[in-house]
DNA sequence: CAGCATCCGAGAAGATACTG
DNA sequence: CAGTATCTTCTCGGATGCTG
């Protein structure tokens, strides 16, 4: 990215890991397994071939996930995880845990901050 | 965000914890305690002002940090992590382990797909 | 089917200057 | 000091159309 940014040693893992998409689309792959590029732009209904193709390529590059082409007619791509995407799963995990315990605090924290802050109208 | 995104379990959390210059920011708070703007702002060196205070008003939004006003001349503003913010603890620790463990990997990921795809020039 | 090329609009971020 | 206001820039994402 722009910089260090402190030396903050999880960075670098947040750009990887957590841009715009990726965690749907590996999410997406953990879970219902090899897919074809049709099937993933199904499962994400708001993202555009674009975009998809871009994330894909990206993840691809990084080694999180493999892609297959074969030459046939029609053409016929198929994605699946790679076992370095498989390695974030107690990542995901973790996150989901976190989710269900404290992602009520958070609307909570919302809620208080809007109620006391909404001074205007 | 625009979307259930299929129902990903962790895509929220995602937004609120990992948007940019968030994890920075929680880190800065985190290893260095309770701290003034300035601080902040000298800590994440390619930060301007604006974008520092959108961040922290996020944050403390999410309840993931407190702000503190003193009504001196000059003002003084202290942020300091909160209980919640805390919580996160765990799941950056992990973070930072995946990176110790796997950053490698996508490097080399990288290398192997820029050799082969590197056709032109 | 898978994907690229092109154009376009919205929103985020940067630069600069000013205030309580 | 701790912001806010304004303006500009710019990247990302959406829409559309075309190809192997």
């Amino acid at each position: 990215m722009t910089d260090p940014e402190l030396a903050c040693p999880i960075a670098p893992v947040v750009d990887i890991v957590f841009s715009r998409w990726t965690t749907p689309i590996l999410w997406a792959l953990h879970e219902f397994g090899r897919q074809r590029f049709v099937e993933l732009e199904r499962r994400l209904p708001s993202i555009t071939p674009k975009v998809l193709t871009q994330r894909l390529r990206q993840l691809e590059r990084d080694g999180l996930l493999t892609r297959t082409y074969h030459p046939e007619v029609p053409p016929r791509v198929e994605y699946e995880i790679s076992d370095l995407g498989r390695s974030l799963s107690p990542v995901f995990a973790q996150l989901a845990t976190w989710a269900g315990d404290h992602l009520g605090d958070v609307a909570a924290a919302r809620e208080s901050y809007d109620a006391t802050k909404t001074q205007k109208v």
